[in-house]
DNA sequence: TGTACATCAGTGAACGCGCGTTCACTGATGTAC
DNA sequence: TGTACATCAGTGAACGCGCGTTCACTGATGTAC
């Protein structure tokens, strides 16, 4: 990997802070949430081992950012993939399925301290933020999902929300993540879920086949 | 928790090994799969420090042993749930879902150490051997499960599995875990995968409402 | 039933290691006049 | 444009800590005869 340090102008770095996400990024997706460590973060980003105290109080802040970021990324790819529901919105809705396994296995190191790191919720009030607003993302889809409906047999839309993302996350989980890749399956895991979805909207009377 | 050598007999332990395992999923269940350390296990088990090397190779192997123990509880539920298909398929099927999701709530040590501790799969054979049986399980449910369709409609058993399978993760990982407990839901994991198979049996022609 | 011996399952000292974090410090930068 | 000063963002030494693992050892147990 880059130095980290190309364009350092002299003393003050500059740029630290984003450097040291970079680096907790990169460790992360190389060895795991755990083989992460402020020292070893600072070291790549061509620094002393001290000098992230600066800008983070302590590890857990640092690793709290990290997912912060992440769940910023994250919601700008679901609400791409949404895209205001067009052109209907049971397709804009598997899309951001699509997207969510995507995210997991581009951004492996992101989605690991989202979801892995067991950073605590609290570690930082923009955490649950940003965490709240991805999620928010879906919610809404969900809703206009269901408003297509008739309305005597709409289903709570915090509940599909809900199955999305599970199905979206244990299928991540389970065969596209380092740990889960430990199987080898005859599908993709977008094909897994594309047809998790759908049989799932038929059930719902969303589709007909 | 009891100092786990209630009943020791002089100088050799002669129950270590299983003392050992107990201590990890003690550690494990208090401070997560990372939390734990050989050398804190066998404090716990009240004895010196080198004396789990007797029994493991190295810590890696440790927890794989938990892992795989993880996994034979873990196919013992589904099995005993599955029971067999009775009284039809697709309620079995359903039960084995619940099955899945109060073995993460009960067990949540063994959850961890079978799929958030990062345990290779080759760290030992008996580990494969096991998760790969725990997972037949599960298969072979499904297969009865869509033995019951009309034979033109029928999806594949595998697929069918996998998504009982991510789906009961999912939600699992998501919302029954420590780390996924960080949001207030107002409907308990049970329900919502209960709901979640529910929809999916009926986009599947399984189940009619 | 008793004895000799092999093996098993512990001990305890020791190692090298890297981590997170603190502290007092200082060089670099930005700002007021 | 120049100078004085405050603040910012680094350094480097140092700490205490616990870990994984090795090694030579020894006490306890099981077995053959």
């Amino acid at each position: 990997m880059r130095p980290f340090d190309g364009e350092r102008r002299g003393y003050h770095h500059g740029n630290l802070k984003e450097e040291l996400v970079r680096a907790a990024l990169h460790l992360i997706s190389q060895k795991g949430p755990s083989g992460f460590t402020v020292a070893e973060a600072a070291r790549l980003a061509g620094v002393s081992p001290t000098a992230p105290y600066r800008h983070y109080r302590d590890k857990t802040e640092l690793m709290a950012d990290v997912a912060t970021r992440g769940f910023g990324a994250f919601e700008a790819a679901l609400q791409k993939a949404w895209d205001d529901g067009r052109p209907k919105p049971w397709e804009a809705f598997r899309r951001m399925g699509q997207a969510y396994i995507a995210f997991a296995r581009e951004e492996p190191a992101y989605y690991s301290a989202m979801f892995e790191a067991g950073v605590p919720m609290e570690a930082a009030p923009a955490l649950r933020l940003a965490a709240d607003r991805s999620f928010q993302v879906l919610r809404h889809a969900a809703e206009v999902l269901i408003g297509t409906l008739p309305a005597e047999r709409r289903p709570p839309a915090l509940m599909v929300a809900l199955h999305a993302w599970a199905s979206a996350h244990g299928i991540a989980s389970l065969f596209e993540r380092a740990d889960g890749g430990r199987r080898v399956l005859p599908m993709s895991s977008a094909e897994l879920l594309e047809a998790n979805m759908l049989i799932y909207l038929q059930g719902l009377g969303l589709v007909r086949d």
